[in-house]
DNA sequence: GACATTTACGAGCGATCATTATGAAAAACA
DNA sequence: TGTTTTTCATAATGATCGCTCGTAAATGTC
């Protein structure tokens, strides 16, 4: 029984000479920039400055190790269905998250793009399964939005006539071209201005403007 | 001295006992399911039912047989220029793109997605360069919409303050995030929906409005 | 200091990677 | 038929893949 992830018990061994957070989020920026299956072991023993067998025994092994960076990556899941349900409308929560990914995608201290969307965007098919856990993470996304543009629709903030299904794939479909653009080395303005046009084309209640920079503005948080 | 792609020297020896084009389309189609660097060349010879030394002396190394697989899946560029420059405004044009990604993304008898955009989305450094080829024609893309979207502005269809590059640049996204969503299983029509929605923003001549149905129908060319 | 426990590290596991050397087989030309 | 030319299939190249074994080192407890 080796002592992977969870598991707080006493270790009365001999500690464990590497950071194994630091570890974990270096193995997140290599396979960042890098994609899954075209990361090895040893990129990551050397980036991460340990020997494979550390690896091993710290993280289990190359599959657990990327969903955990995966996770890593994601931060709290229940956060963001929190911030999309409490955001002040639909149109406010897509903003959030078109922002959110332009401000990840275009990190400093990061590699460019998305590291489900690119670096989980092909591959064999023995990481089929792998590959499924990316896809699932878009389908969350996408549900969430769905369910609060429905929310809007029945509120009276959107066209009860709105196709939920359409609108929430076209900020998820920005967010994943975000991802492709950005790793093309486009600066967070433009794919900021792209998102503005977007928020632009938000469906609306006859009559009712919408100040479309405050709207980004909000989604700044 | 091999004879692999070009050179159309007589041969009089043994003739090949496959197909080279059916070969080249099998490899191709691997290559768009599998991605790049996730596909190896016994992949491809089991697929293309050739021995691996078949490969290699009838397209050369893994490397050109990817890059000839990708100037099979473009087809002609000067056609995409031509069809680009020679729509009746760019908002034909960018409509003719979006619908003509959906087709190409979405088709039955080939894989979902977009070959480059998720077949090269990323790997190791030492495919870089094949990557970058890949950006390369993403930006040949985004260059053709740029100036087919300022010949517009100054020829009196769109507004004299459009940002030409923004709005090449969102059309590039939304081809891109089409790729993700087609592989995710995504079907034709809600690609499509996407697709009108982002050309129902496309800006206009203050008064002048635009049937946006006979836009989407000229991009069926 | 002996003991139990855990990690570190070098070495090595079989499998697969992209690629090629080899030589027999086959077709075209003489 | 003989020669030339090319393709064919088999097999092997060294390198790297993900992963693990064995042993030394470092801790807490006795």
């Amino acid at each position: 029984m080796k002592n992977t992830t969870s598991a707080k018990k006493r270790s009365p061994g001999r500690p464990r000479s590497f950071d194994r957070q630091a570890a974990l989020e270096t193995a997140m920026k290599t396979f960042w920039a890098q994609g899954y299956e075209t990361t090895s072991i040893s990129d990551l023993s050397r980036a991460m400055g340990i020997n494979a067998p550390a690896i091993y025994s710290a993280f289990g092994d190359k599959k657990q190790l990327f969903l955990e960076a995966m996770r890593l990556y994601l931060g709290d899941p229940q956060s963001q269905a929190e911030a999309i349900a409490g955001a002040a409308s639909a149109r406010e929560a897509a903003a959030m998250v078109l922002a959110n990914a332009v401000r990840t995608f275009t990190g400093e201290d990061t590699p460019k793009g998305c590291l489900i969307g690119t670096g989980l965007a092909t591959g064999s098919p023995a990481a089929a399964d792998v590959r499924a856990e990316g896809a699932a993470t878009r389908a969350a996304l996408e549900a969430l939005l769905t369910s609060r543009i429905e929310r809007d629709k029945t509120g009276g903030l959107l066209p009860v006539d709105t196709d939920a299904g359409t609108l929430a794939a076209l900020v998820s479909c920005t967010v994943q071209g975000f991802s492709t653009l950005a790793r093309d080395g486009a600066p967070a303005a433009r794919l900021q201005a792209i998102a503005d046009f977007v928020l632009r084309g938000w469906p609306e209640i006859e009559g009712e403007g919408v100040d479309a920079e405050a709207v980004r503005r909000a989604g700044d948080s």
